[in-house]
Formats: C-alpha cells, structure tokens, sequence
DNA sequence: GAGCACTGC
C-alpha cells in the first residue's frame, strides 16, 4: 500500500537529459562500442516507409500465378528495406571473403534479404550448392522461412524451407533452409562436411547460445580443413563484431542501420533497495504522467512477478480515476505460466485502460508484444550457473549487462517513440559489464564434449572453440563422459558414447535409455524420459489449489507416492496416454484432465511426439532389441519391475545420489552436503527413503534435489559398473 | 517444511 500513498509525488524521482541536463544515452551508440572502426563499412538507412508487409502476408496463396504476384507485391516492401537498399555494397563483400561479419540493427532486414541475395547469384551462375540459415529458437526459423517463400513466390519446401525438431519441410528441391542451432549440428553429427551447403550463415549469433558458440568452432575447423570453399557469414543484431571478425582471421565487418524509433532513457536518481516496491511505483507515475500506452516491467523471476501482480490489483482501483488516468490491468508473463494465461498478454485491452505486464527475460528476446510505448527494467535477472566441482546448478539473481539494458529498452520502441525506466542509477549502468558472460561459460560442458569426441576431436582443450569453457569444465565433462562408460581409459569414445551422442538427449538420460535397451525395459524408460525432456510439463500451482492439486496427484499415482516422481511421471503418462482420449470428447477429456492436475496439455502432447521420436531412433540404434521390450507397456505396482526401472536411472545418475540420515535429512553421497527435497516432489512429505535419486540438483536458498525417486542403499553398490570407479570409491568412503 | 531465467536435438 506503501506505493499508493505516494504516487503523487510528481515524477520527481526519476532524472532524464530535459529535466538536468545529463547526457542522454542512445541505445545502440555504435561509435563507443566498435574499437577499431577503420575496419567497419557502414551503412546508413535512407527509406524509413513500412508498413504494408504485414498486410500482405494475410490470405491464402494456392497458384503459381498467384504467387508469383504477391512475390512482386511483397518486392515493393522488401525494396525499401535497408539491407536491400545497401545489396550492391553489401554483396562485393560477401563474395570476396570467405567469412563475412554482418551487424544489422533490427529490421534491417538481414535475416530475410541476405539469403535471398545469395541464393538469386546461385541460379544466376547455375551453381549447385545450397545455403543454411542457422536461427536460435524453432518460432524463428519457421516464421522466416515462411516470410522468405512468399517473397520467393514459391511454396515452404519448394526453394526454401525450415527444418526444426518434429518438422521439417525441406525437399530435395530445397536451395535455401532456416534451421535451428541444434538441427545444423545434428546433421554435423551425421555428415562431418556439411558437404551440401556451400554458405553457411549463422543469425542472431550475438545471443551466443552454447549451440551457436559450437557451430562457430566447427566451422572454423572445417574452412581450415576439409571445407576451405565454404562461404560463412555471422550475422549479429549488435556489437561484439570485433571477436567474431577476429576469430575468423580478421573477416571484414559490414553495418547496416535497422529501424527503430527513439527510446529515451531515465534513472533513478538514488538506487532502491525494494525491487518490486520501485517496479509498481514506476507504474503509477508512468499511468498518472503519461500519454497512453503499454508498460513492459522486467523482474528477474516469477516469485517478483507474482508479488508485483498481487500488489497492483489490490491497489489499481485506488490510483486509477477513469475519468482522468487510466485502470492499471496487471499481466504475468513467464514460461512456467499455463499457456492459456501467456496468450492473455497478447490480446488488446479495451476501454480506458493500460496494460502492465511483469515479465521475466522471455520479452527480451522470445516474444514481442505490441502496443508497448513504456519499459520499466528492473535491471536484474536470474541465471543458473552450473559448478563444475560440485555437479550442481546455483539459480543467482544478478544485475544484467549493458547490451542486454539496451535490448529490454529497445522493446518500448518497436512501434513508435517511447521510453524506458531503468529502476538504477546512470553511474551504475554504465559500470555494468558490456555484454553478459556466454552461456557456455556457466555451463555444463559434458554433452558438448561428447559432440566434439563423436565429430573425432582427440584434443578437446585445444580445440577451435569459440568461447573455451576452460581446462576444469572439460576435464569434469571427460570425467562424466567416462563415467558413463561413453569415453574408455584412454579417451576415446565407445560405441556405446557413439550410440550416447546420437540420441536427442542429454547424456545422462541416453545412459539410461541404452541401459533400459540391455535390460529390457526399454519401452517404460522412454515414456519416463519423454517426460523429462519436457520443460513445464508440471506446472506450479497457485498458492489457493496447491493442497488440493497436490492430494489428486497423490490419489492417482499409487506407485509414484511410494517411489516418487520419475514412477508419477510413467502413471500420468498411462492415464493420458491409455486411458483418456477414447471418448468422442478426447480433446476436452484430456484439457480438464490436466486443468485439475495443474499439468500443461501443450506438454503432454510434447511428450509424445519426443516418445515417438525416441522409439524411432532406438529401433534404428539397438540391434537386439527384442519384441518384448519393443511392446508399449503400462507401469503396475509390482516392485520389481520398477526396482528395475529405477536401477537404470540410477546408471545414468549415480552421482546424484544421497543417504537418509537418522533425523530424517538426506546427505548426498559424492560430497556429503545437506540436500532437501524439492516441495514440488511427490517424496517432499514422505520422510522413510533409505535413499534419494535425483535428476536436478539446484541450490537456491539451499540444495534441493528435483525429480526425486526412493532407492535402497543396497542397489548403490549393484549398479555402479564399467568405467564408475570413481563413484565406487566415493560411495565406499561415504559409508 | 516451502518453490526455476531461457533455449535446443
């Protein structure tokens, strides 16, 4: 209530250049960014008109003809567009260099035209070859895709296509393909050259993904090596130009300006201590002194999220007067929120009313919502680091970076001039870190490793990588890897590390499903770890049903209350998968099924189709499968069919183990740390387990254990095997 | 006895 009572004081709070004079700070200020700009050619952007290309994109298209005519159509739109404007400077460049670096602000067009540039020069000169176009996340490979084809004029698959998991609608008529991170590796994976492509361009690599970063080292060793034709382009939104063009032997760098309209930037003055406190105040002053127009507030985490949201309904009524300022209407936004409620964000408010959505990073980069004219940033986000020494992950609150303040307040300029209110100080800012620390720096190496030992590279620490994780990383994922019995005693990989790196998982869970392929319950496995693969797949339940949700998970899973999650997730599985969706209803059947469990229907359905992918790929990898273990299978509650079951997770995560301890706390057993279990478990309440398996070790306020399953001391010593020595000798001494 | 940001095969 404390921000209610005073909101009217009039704006005071914030500094902008108008009010003293400060320095105004730019978004994208390249000339203080770009060290070296006698290397970079820049272009600026003389046509500003755009705005009939989402017209065009309406309505059916069927015929040759008429494709071919909203091709022409669309030519207009696409003339007007930066890149295209600049394509008789930008091309000399891209054809006489092997790598080119291109920096292209948004809506340059540089992820639609650059492509499409190079493929007309291929038909021109009727050369084979056919071109990559690399994309972070699915949503983007198969919205640019689709866009390219129409400007084409010809149908997704024909010249261009997308290839992303469980899609794929490339043909061998296909000359240019948008494809994620993950696929371009798989098909690495698969055919060590690339030998189909004969350019290769790697978008948005300024986000650096561990996935990107990979890419970018394989392609480095490959134009040393066996591929010196290969034409490469990196194509980034913004700055770090300098180490990709360094990395490739000083490759030329290309700016192309984007469009974007003016966001001015305002600080706080003195910096808060209370986050959320200072997000809903910000509101009330942006409601009372603003012209209409959305606000985009960024929280770190959910926890922030739902407080900001509870406060602003409480107190929206009290600082609104509709007949003077507008009703403040409070939206969450986070992944972990039920489908259903994300899409709320999205819908235009009607009425005298402003749209405040809190929201976690997923608006920075993952969605975009119109009619945002305010950003309120927070200034932090949450990141999970992962220790190599102590194989966990800490989940930290830290303060972003510069580039990433730049890109939250960019979101309030998409559409028209807007502002951004950054809830810290300009001195603070401007001692942030330029750019965030890559993700492969924080994370664990061992799939990656894995990878690199699969594509044959013997010296992993001295290998092309991009971004080097480090000596340490490394070494632990080779320990893992061998572990795992993926590696032998003197580095190489095995087969079965051959069969690992081909299944689409990481490489614990593939231990385990080769583990169920040996001992035959292989087709049990695969649904549990279906499951697994699929982020929010449970979701949290608000605080008013979590008793409720809670008992009904408890009453359904009989074999799962005993012996926790992983056995809860195969009896959901069943019930959906079985039992519901006979009815003339199924969909609906299924929908209030989930509704009442608190579980995510868009995830079940992910769920199968991973299922189905997997049992494809084991048909193909495990030759002596036999029929019994093909055979879809139920789970009962006989003991020890799912001893069995457990025993083969324990393979894979024998190290994520721990030891109950007679005041009824767990111990884990590679370090002896205290480990709780996760309140969202199904053991969280159950106090009798010998011992714990987990899948996640996360530490927040302390060490939890996710996904946790019972297991008896006794299958610790049964399970370890080839290549554990390690986890044998720590269990030992543990005990 | 109390809660995890995002993405990929």
């Amino acid at each position: 209530m404390a921000a209610a009572n005073n909101n009217n004081s009039s704006g005071s709070k914030y500094a902008s250049k108008k009010q003293n004079g400060r320095r105004n700070v730019q978004p994208f200020n390249r000339d203080t960014q770009i060290k070296n700009p006698s290397k970079i050619i820049r272009f600026n952007d003389p046509n500003e008109d755009d705005d009939v290309s989402n017209r065009l994109l309406k309505g059916d298209v069927v015929t040759y003809k008429s494709l071919k005519s909203r091709a022409n159509e669309l030519l207009r739109v696409r003339k007007t567009l930066p890149v295209y404007q600049h394509k008789s400077e930008i091309m000399p460049y891209i054809n006489a260099n092997p790598v080119t670096v291109l920096i292209g602000e948004t809506g340059s067009g540089k992820s639609t035209q650059i492509p499409q540039f190079i493929l007309e020069q291929i038909y021109d000169k009727k050369k084979h070859g056919s071109i990559a176009v690399t994309q972070p996340r699915r949503v983007a490979a198969i919205n640019l895709a689709t866009r390219v084809a129409q400007e084409h004029g010809c149908k997704l698959g024909d010249q261009v296509g997308y290839s992303v998991r469980f899609d794929n609608t490339t043909t061998a008529k296909t000359r240019l393909k948008y494809l994620t991170d993950g696929m371009l590796l798989r098909e690495l994976m698969m055919n060590n050259n690339l030998k189909e492509y004969s350019v290769i361009i790697i978008d948005e690599a300024h986000e650096r993904t561990v996935l990107t970063d990979l890419i970018l080292g394989f392609l480095k060793s490959l134009i040393q090596g066996p591929r010196p034709d290969l034409k490469i382009i990196v194509m980034s939104a913004t700055l770090q130009a300098e180490k990709f063009s360094e990395f490739f032997n000083n490759a030329p760098i290309l700016f192309v300006e984007g469009r974007k309209f003016d966001v001015s930037q305002y600080y706080l003055k003195a910096p808060t201590d209370d986050i959320v406190d200072a997000v809903i105040r910000c509101c009330i002053q942006i409601n009372q002194g603003e012209q209409l127009g959305d606000v985009l507030c960024f929280l770190p985490g959910q926890e922030e999220i739902d407080k900001a949201v509870t406060i602003m309904e409480k107190i929206a009524k009290y600082v609104s007067d509709e007949t003077s300022v507008p009703l403040l209407i409070p939206y969450p936004l986070y992944a972990a929120l039920p489908p259903v409620q994300q899409a709320l964000v999205f819908a235009p408010v009607k009425g005298f009313k402003r749209k405040v959505i809190f929201s976690t990073n997923i608006a920075e980069t993952s969605v975009t919502i119109s009619g945002v004219k305010f950003v309120v940033d927070s200034g932090l986000r949450k990141v999970k680091v992962w220790r190599h020494q102590l194989g966990l992950a800490t989940l930290l609150t830290v303060p972003i970076s510069q580039a990433s303040a730049m890109q939250r307040s960019g979101r309030a300029g998409r559409e028209s001039e807007g502002k951004s209110f950054r809830l810290y100080c300009e001195p603070d800012y401007l001692k942030l870190p330029k750019q965030s620390e890559p993700e492969i720096a924080r994370s664990d190496v061992t799939s990656p490793v894995l990878m690199l030992k699969r594509y044959g590279i013997n010296d992993i620490v001295n290998w092309t990588w991009f971004e080097n994780p480090g000596k340490e990383a490394i070494i632990m994922g080779l320990q893992e890897l061998y572990e795992l019995g993926a590696l032998d005693t003197r580095g190489n990989i095995t087969k079965r590390g051959e069969q690992m790196a081909l299944l689409p998982l990481q490489p614990h869970l593939s231990s385990v499903l080769i583990k169920a392929s040996e001992v035959g319950c292989l087709s049990q496995v695969i649904d549990i770890i279906s499951c697994l693969s699929v982020e929010n797949l449970m979701l949290n339940p608000s605080p008013e049903e979590r008793d409720e949700v809670n008992e009904r998970r408890l009453s359904l899973c009989n074999a799962g209350k005993k012996y926790g999650d992983l056995i809860m997730l195969k009896e959901l599985f069943d019930i959906y998968f079985y039992e519901l969706g006979k009815s003339q209803d199924a969909n609906s059947e299924r929908n209030d099924w989930c509704k009442g469990l608190c579980i995510s229907l868009r995830g079940f359905k992910n769920v199968v189709r991973v299922r189905d992918q997997l049992r494809v790929y084991c048909k193909r990898l495990f030759s002596s499968i036999n029929e019994e273990n093909e055979e879809a299978r139920k789970i009962g509650e006989n003991g020890d069919e799912i001893s069995k079951i457990l025993k083969c997770f324990l393979t894979g995560f024998i190290k994520n183990t721990a030891i109950g301890m007679p005041d009824r706390s767990y111990r884990t057993v590679s370090t002896g740390e205290p480990i709780s279990v996760h309140p969202s478990s199904m053991l969280f309440l159950n106090k009798s387990c010998p011992g714990i398996m987990y899948t996640e070790y996360v530490f927040t306020t302390k060490g939890y254990a996710r996904n946790v399953s019972r297991i008896e001391l006794s299958w610790l010593q049964e399970v370890v095997t080839n290549g554990t020595a390690v986890a044998k000798q720590k269990i030992s001494s543990s005990k």
